[in-house]
DNA sequence: TGTACATCAGTGAACGCGCGTTCACTGATGTAC
DNA sequence: TGTACATCAGTGAACGCGCGTTCACTGATGTAC
């Protein structure tokens, strides 16, 4: 009911309110009022994002309910059904997006090709600049590793893996640490995927507005980078024996 | 009902079997009735292992719920109340059980107080035997480290802080690495924790007998940590400007 | 272009269920004399 | 030592509530002619 009644609003109101043509002036100023699949594309990601959100206010995943983010959505308990077949279901569209939000950190560092001095410093500016945007997804990603549900549990570990192994891909084409074998490179990728996401958690679980404390918790951030470069550039293959 | 029926059996037939006297011959041989005080302490520990059992079978922490512990535990909902206020108060012995283990396994270490060459695999060795004994309370203070309600989330934090800035005595103490700022041996102790915690929640993740499997995880491990090590070695403080 | 029909995203009532919590209770254990 | 009373861990019935899920529905949008 209240639905249709809105429908109906936006259709006389915003898209028809000049007369029965439907001219190309009100399209533009008006895109509230798509096709019906984006619209339900629209109510699937407002899903997406109260669950998001209710997450942001300190709670877990698995502690959401399904009416609970539905209101939140501002949708009918039943509206979720066209969209999940259940909270796992939509949990695993959240651990997509948050692998879709891991890749693209990684095409956007590939963009600074520059040289290799000061990459740590360089990254991790990149990475923050990320954490800020999409903190959401971090959060997501960072907290349920390994609290959640098995079934999202390893599907996250699933992407984490993923990330690391085109990390390491990345570095192998730049040349980096060429002394490395690819085995300790993924091996290398692993600790500072680890250490990226332990530091997103730390640095997300922050009250807001303490400027001194995150500052301290990057730096700690960026000095544990340089330890591990540090050691990675020190690393000895063991001999293989003859 | 049921439980006087079976206080009065043991009474009967065990303790007071030979006769009206209470002999020392049935002390020993029964300790299944002790003080109240005790017997109160045993109910409480087995909610506690109830919640454990529980999360070990794949579940979170905070998806548990009242009933289901103490139908665990075979006692009735309400007997909850005699022992914690609330979820969360059982949640925080949950944390303080952990920081104990923890801190035993600091204790465990100290003893091994022997040359440093090596350290790295006695550690690991001792650490592997804490993770096989205790691995309940490893799993639950990896994986409520960043997914759990925000209360036992900043209690373990504090518990894992602790356990950090312990370990950093005990390596200055014994003169470990001795080149290193005191802040930056916190830094080195904070990367070294997170990475067994990652460890941790990894290897226990795991599916039983899989011996291959396992054996590779904690051969990354190890691994990590001597590249960790490898760095803190050739780390050099930054110059303080005069 | 206009009309008739099909599709389907969102609705709202209804259900059975397990939850957390309250309450008055029971009877074994502890204590005071 | 024996007795009378207090304590209190565990019990079981009862409650109100929000949950996930089902169902038949509505009416705007899409499609075929």
């Amino acid at each position: 009911m209240r639905y249709t009644r809105y429908t109906r609003f936006i259709k006389e109101v915003i898209v028809d309110k000049g007369g029965g043509k439907s001219s190309a002036s009100g399209r533009s100023s008006a895109p509230e009022l798509a096709t019906r699949d984006e619209r339900k594309l629209r109510t699937r990601s407002s899903l997406l994002d109260a669950a998001l959100t209710l997450m942001q206010q300190g709670r877990s995943f698995t502690s959401l309910g399904l009416r609970e983010i539905t209101r939140e959505a501002g949708v009918v308990p039943t509206s979720f059904y066209r969209h999940f077949r259940d909270m796992d279901e939509l949990g695993l569209a959240l651990v997509d997006d948050g692998g879709a939000t891991l890749r693209s950190l990684l095409r956007e560092a590939r963009k600074e090709s520059a040289p290799v001095s000061d990459i740590i410093r360089r990254s991790v500016t990149i990475y923050k600049e990320f954490l800020l945007d999409r903190h959401m997804h971090f959060m997501f990603i960072a907290g349920e590793r390994s609290g959640g549900s098995p079934v999202i549990r390893s599907a996250i570990r699933n992407q984490v893996n993923l990330f690391v192994l085109e990390m390491s891909q990345d570095l192998r084409r730049l040349n980096f640490l060429p002394h490395l074998s690819t085995a300790t490179l993924q091996m290398l990728c692993g600790l500072v995927v680890n250490t990226m996401l332990n530091a997103a958690s730390d640095i997300l679980d922050m009250p807001p507005d303490e400027p001194t404390l995150e500052q301290e918790l990057l730096d700690n951030f960026v000095k544990q980078l340089r330890l591990i470069f540090l050691g990675a550039i020190s690393w000895k293959e063991p001999v293989a024996k003859p």
